[in-house]
DNA sequence: GCGCTAACTGGCCGACCGGTCAATTGCCTT
DNA sequence: AAGGCAATTGACCGGTCGGCCAGTTAGCGC
């Protein structure tokens, strides 16, 4: 089963339909790609396309599905390799998030064109990893290592946000007048966050 | 000059163009548009539309400068009608700007669009914005009413970015257990991110 | 080998895209 | 009153969009 020799192989010509979809959906969003392009592209013809997923939005659907499951993949792991709840775990965390997202550029752009889109088709998974999290800040919290009078979610919620919108907005505020590097603007946003959330006496 | 019975006004035909592209842009973005549905829309021709704004792009152009000018002068209205730089002070630009946003949905979702295209046209007046609530955060630094050890910038960047985020990924977050209405959330991010600037002994 | 299925091709389609243009009409100036 | 000009109209354009279909061909089970 030589795929090199194989002139047939819809197992490959799915996945570069699907990996040059992704690459112009993450760019240009859905309604600016033009299937004739992505088939260019991908070195396939339109029909095959149309042979293989149907429709321009079922291939966006496919596109965006199989992104959003490497990324609660990944996001999972990060989960499975922690240890005990306590700060530090949760500045790691939020460090690892940043980092995540910071080499997964398209996976920033792709929540960002479905967040457009009102698309919140994701949410099973996702809960998934937001409950998870929120019980670890949870337990942290009942341990007396994160203070007691914010609701785990909403800091699960500051931390995700700002760190998907640092890297979605980027060519935004990149140019504010002494904006840093990213890990100048982590280091910040992280003395912020640690202070904020640590229990006082 | 009475508008009601003039058969023609062409600032009110500009007016009526521009807020029905604003609409329609701001909910499908740039390219999703059709021509033929914004004329519907706008109650005239196509041919008006070039009329009076040549392409689709330079309305587009049109459509952003006069909504970002908008949000530009609501943000230095606050910025003037402002006290003495203390931590007070913060506190309430940072409410002020989530409330902002709560009622201008369509600022969040045009500044997402831009964002998304990679447009930064409307940096200089932003620069200015964030230059000039940046010196305040120095001020009030200097006076010892803020943690000095955090890049200015950095502390507009956390709490800008956090609230657009609230906004643009709504349709994302709400769903997250446990999550709360603004409000709550705005009180949780207030307790961690005023926690977080405050200076320690 | 043989035949069936699915991969794949090329040509084609109607719809509709953004944009143009000539002609008409209302308003302002003088 | 008239002339000029911008506002406005509707017909029209070439291009290309997403999608379809009839036909061809490679691979795989029998």
């Amino acid at each position: 089963m030589n795929r090199k020799t194989q002139t047939r192989d819809p197992e490959l010509t799915r996945a570069r339909i699907l990996d040059a979809a992704e690459e112009l959906f993450v760019e240009q969003g859905f309604s600016a790609v033009k299937l004739s392009e992505l088939a260019r592209a991908a070195e396939v013809t339109k029909s095959l396309i149309h042979h293989h997923f149907g429709s321009k939005e079922q291939l966006w659907e496919a596109v965006k599905n199989r992104a959003f499951e490497r990324y609660f993949q990944a996001q999972m792991a990060m989960f499975e390799e922690a240890g005990e709840p306590d700060a530090l775990l949760l500045r790691r965390s939020v460090e690892a998030y940043f980092h995540f997202l910071r080499d997964n550029p398209g996976v920033v752009r792709l929540f960002a064109w479905t967040h457009l889109e009102g698309d919140n088709h994701c949410s099973d998974l996702d809960n998934q990893l937001v409950g998870a999290g929120a019980e670890w800040i949870r337990q942290t919290q009942r341990r007396g290592l994160l203070r007691s009078d914010v609701n785990p979610t909403h800091v699960i919620a500051v931390f995700v946000m700002t760190c998907t919108q640092w890297f979605e907005a980027k060519c935004h505020h990149q140019h504010w007048p002494d904006m840093g590097s990213d890990e100048a603007f982590l280091e910040d946003f992280m003395k912020i966050f640690m202070e904020g959330v640590t229990p006082r006496k």
